[in-house]
RNA sequence: GGUCUGGUAGUUCAGUUGGUUAGAAUGCCUGCCUGUCACGCAGGAGGUCGCGGGUUCGAGUCCCGUCCAGACCGCCA
């Protein structure tokens, strides 16, 4: 060992202790007749002093060549410091080094390699390793250890099984576009990377593992958001001989297992909506319950006073924000704007003010007295000193407008705590949704997802309205996890590839295995899909998800720090069987 | 595929209505300093204003194109 002791673990104990340190030089402190040099490791910093009238010259002067970053050997004496520093938990305690060994030199990295480091996110990404150095990232990556830690305790604990399934599987078209991989062996046929483990755990059912578990590589080829990569990780779960609620009851105590153990938070309980209330309610299938604000329907109020937008409107709604009522023009014409924008949708934005002393005032005055907006207000539940902010126009669409503002309006009112947890199973989600591009119907969840037994016969009938046993987890606005009770009857199956459209030619090609598979006597299970690395950023209090994967992509799947994808020699693509178009090379 | 925001010193940014030699902080280099810990003091170096084109007597600033980065919409069973 080139070390004694961890740059974070010296204490006022330790005094008289001869130690050997090693680590980073953080910052040197030349003072003429004293040096002194902070050196770092993943521990902690200990401070090393270099004094002229003890200190022999040699050692003085390696001290006084040493620059940022350079890494250091140095063994000397614990003292008690002179002044100390109680920002710092070794901050009692100094190094007096006679010994000093520069173990490597460094150039000036890019950026301080401090908490508040002056590095842009460009920079930082493309010297990743340095930007690991650095505390809060650090902190990031012990936080997602801790959380695959705790993850595998519990479900072991469980008595779930962890199983790998291949990496290099088979191409489908349903869902998300796959990362598809040459093979050589056998030119002109590719493997593609698992969007998720799906079809290998259902096939573990079959083989009698009735609880799984696994932390595995996801793979999606589709653009990306703050809160999505090309390569993700989940919490892979299935279970056999079980009905929705033992699924939802198993997982909420992960959840609480996590949120105890790596937060000390105890999450007292999770709510249960369904679909048709979440969007109703919130307009969002994954609402953010910290904060209420839900949505009230006005349409029947508003009728027939001559406003056409109103009147013309499938759908008026409307939240009440609290305390706003003294919003400015100003803020509201920031918040139509708001709704305006081509993301949003929204044509525009009603408000009615209902003033502190009693009155009420609105952007449609002209074409409602106050009785009517006071017929809102108590609708509403409305009270003096609040603004209530109204939408109209396509159900769907008014609804996922008035979701966004809802949201918005929630932040500026510091409803949205981030050390606040609210977890809700939204469950009883459709089983398809029709797909304008293709003119067909797609599955929502998947196409293994089991129907309701009391809507079975819609399934030819209207397949629109059959609801699926699927369930999503939602942790303060954030889709944490989904997953289904499966289809484990050959028929049933084969009449939900019906529904989607597939010939059963089609099916038999890209699912036959699993469709064979359960002809040899599939359990009834089911199962479940954390995201991981949103699950992460969550505990941590970000909405990025970047920060807690060591190596992410940037915004447009491109990794800066070693450049891929990137271009593959003439020689590898002859060997492949590829023949590439010419195209810009880098 | 689309919308928006940004790109100026190693780094983070400012830069007015288009007008002199493009600034600040920090980092870096040199010297001084015996209790610093965001050390201090003095001095110094450091710029293809992302790239290409256009308008103009004159462009960091205006226009067009393009590249890069970030956020979002579409997309993400």
């Amino acid at each position: 060992m080139l070390r004694t002791h961890t740059c974070g673990e010296l204490r006022i104990g330790d005094k008289g202790t001869k130690v050997t340190l090693c680590g980073w030089a953080q910052k040197i402190r030349d003072k003429g007749g004293m040096i002194w040099i902070d050196l770092r490791d993943r521990y902690g910093i200990t401070q090393l002093v270099f004094d002229e009238s003890k200190t022999k010259p040699e050692i003085i002067a390696i001290a006084r060549s040493v620059g940022r970053e350079f890494v250091l050997q140095a063994t000397g004496m614990v003292i008690e410091r002179f002044a100390k520093n109680d920002k710092i938990p070794t901050g009692e305690i100094e190094i007096e080094v006679s010994e000093l060994n520069l173990l490597n030199p460094s150039k000036v990295p890019p950026f301080t390699i401090e908490d508040d480091t002056d590095g842009g996110d460009e920079l930082r990404m493309k010297y990743r390793y340095l930007d690991i150095r650095r505390q809060p990232v650090r902190k990031n990556l012990e936080l997602r250890h801790r959380m695959l830690q705790a993850t595998r305790a519990y479900m072991d604990s469980q008595s779930f099984m962890e199983v790998e399934t291949p990496v290099l599987i088979k191409s489908t078209p349903e869902g998300a576009r796959d990362f598809v991989v040459p093979s050589r062996i056998h030119q002109g046929e590719f493997y593609a990377l698992p969007q998720s483990p799906q079809t290998f755990k259902q096939l573990l059912m079959v083989s009698g593992i009735d609880r799984y578990f696994q932390i595995v590589r996801c793979f999606r080829d589709e653009d990306l958001r703050a809160d999505r990569q090309p390569e993700f990780t989940q919490i892979d779960c299935e279970m056999s001989f079980i009905e929705q609620d033992d699924i939802l009851k198993t997982f909420e105590g992960l959840i609480k297992h996590l949120f105890k153990t790596v937060l000390g938070v105890v999450l007292d309980q999770v709510d249960r909506m369904t679909y048709d209330d979440a969007m109703r309610i919130y307009g969002s299938d994954k609402p953010d319950t910290r904060f209420d604000m839900k949505f009230t329907e006005l349409s029947d109020l508003v009728k027939g006073k001559g406003f056409s937008v109103f009147d013309e409107a499938p759908l008026v709604v409307g939240i009440c924000a609290s305390g706003c009522a003294s919003y400015t023009r100003k803020q509201l014409d920031e918040l139509t704007e708001f709704v305006k924008k081509p993301q949003i949708g929204a044509k525009g934005l009603v408000y009615v003010r209902y003033n502190e002393d009693g009155t009420l005032r609105s952007s449609v005055d002209k074409f409602y007295d106050e009785n009517s907006l006071k017929s809102w207000a108590v609708k509403m539940n409305a009270q003096p000193g609040d603004l209530m902010l109204i939408l109209s126009g396509a159900t769907d669409a008014t609804r996922i407008a008035l979701s966004a503002l809802r949201l918005k309006i929630g932040a500026e009112l510091g409803l949205r705590d981030k050390s606040v947890f609210k977890a809700l199973w939204v469950v009883d989600f459709p089983l398809l949704e029709w797909n304008e591009e293709s003119g067909r119907f797609h599955a929502m969840h998947h196409p293994f997802t089991s129907p309701k037994k009391q809507d079975f016969a819609k399934l030819i009938t209207d397949p629109g309205a059959v609801r699926a046993n699927a369930y999503d987890l939602v942790i303060n606005g954030v889709e944490i996890g989904g997953g289904s009770i499966r289809i484990h009857d050959k028929s049933m199956q084969q009449a939900m590839f019906n529904a989607l459209g597939f010939t059963e030619e089609e099916a038999k090609k890209q699912f036959g295995f699993l469709m064979d598979a359960f002809e040899f006597g599939a359990p009834p299970h089911g199962g479940i899909a954390f995201g991981f690395d949103r699950l992460c950023a969550l505990f941590g209090g970000a909405d990025s998800i970047r920060d807690f994967i060591a190596f992410p992509k940037n915004n447009a799947g491109r990794d800066v720090m070693i450049d891929s994808p990137s271009t593959i020699s003439t020689e590898q693509l002859v060997e492949l069987g590829i023949d590439i178009r010419p195209s810009k090379t880098k």
